[in-house]
DNA sequence: TTTACATATCTAGAAAATTAGATATGTTTT
DNA sequence: AAAACATATCTAATTTTCTAGATATGTAAA
């Protein structure tokens, strides 16, 4: 939930990108795992796995990996949730 | 999560209760019980935690706890997922 | 075309959640 | 007040989640 928080604000939670200047595309694997204090592995574990679950989209530049929020996904579900709960 | 939904239409999901003849006060143990097909303590220690979390509110009734949603709290929480996820 | 860097995957140990059996408590009936 | 019944609590075993170290893969820089 913070990751998904946070990345409803990039330009507020992360630092710029050092090749690109917006956040379009969202952030890199290394500033969320700067931002969570845990280790990379268990980033990537966990972005790998909202990425499954539809709720980060991730696009390749470079050596890096950004990721983004599925805006549809995560309001379908809040929806879901407001019916069903 | 099924709980809160059985809860929202006591009258399709439960028997009626032998004592009295409405779900003012929600639905007995028991019932909930039965419908999961989990053990006593087990559904005793669930709707425990529910309670603790203010999602339910219980009542007692002679030997037996009615258990019934608290409409506040739940939209409430949903309310914040709304907004915050 | 080797080296360095960013991210991903594999493996396994630690921590937490899930669940039930045994037992305790509270209430009603006999 | 003893017995019966509904629910709660305690304890512990099983399962699942969380997490990191080691290693692998993909990409860019030297």
């Amino acid at each position: 939930m913070a990751i998904l928080q946070w990345l409803k604000e990039p330009e507020k939670n992360f630092p710029p990108h050092q090749d690109i200047d917006h956040f379009n595309d969202g952030v890199c694997v290394g500033y969320i795992q700067d931002k969570t204090g845990l280790s990379q592995s268990t980033i990537s574990t966990y972005l790998n796995s909202m990425q499954n679950a539809h709720l980060l989209i991730p696009t390749r530049h470079g050596k890096w990996t950004y990721y983004k929020r599925n805006e549809e996904v995560i309001q379908a579900y809040v929806n879901t949730l407001k019916d069903t709960l």
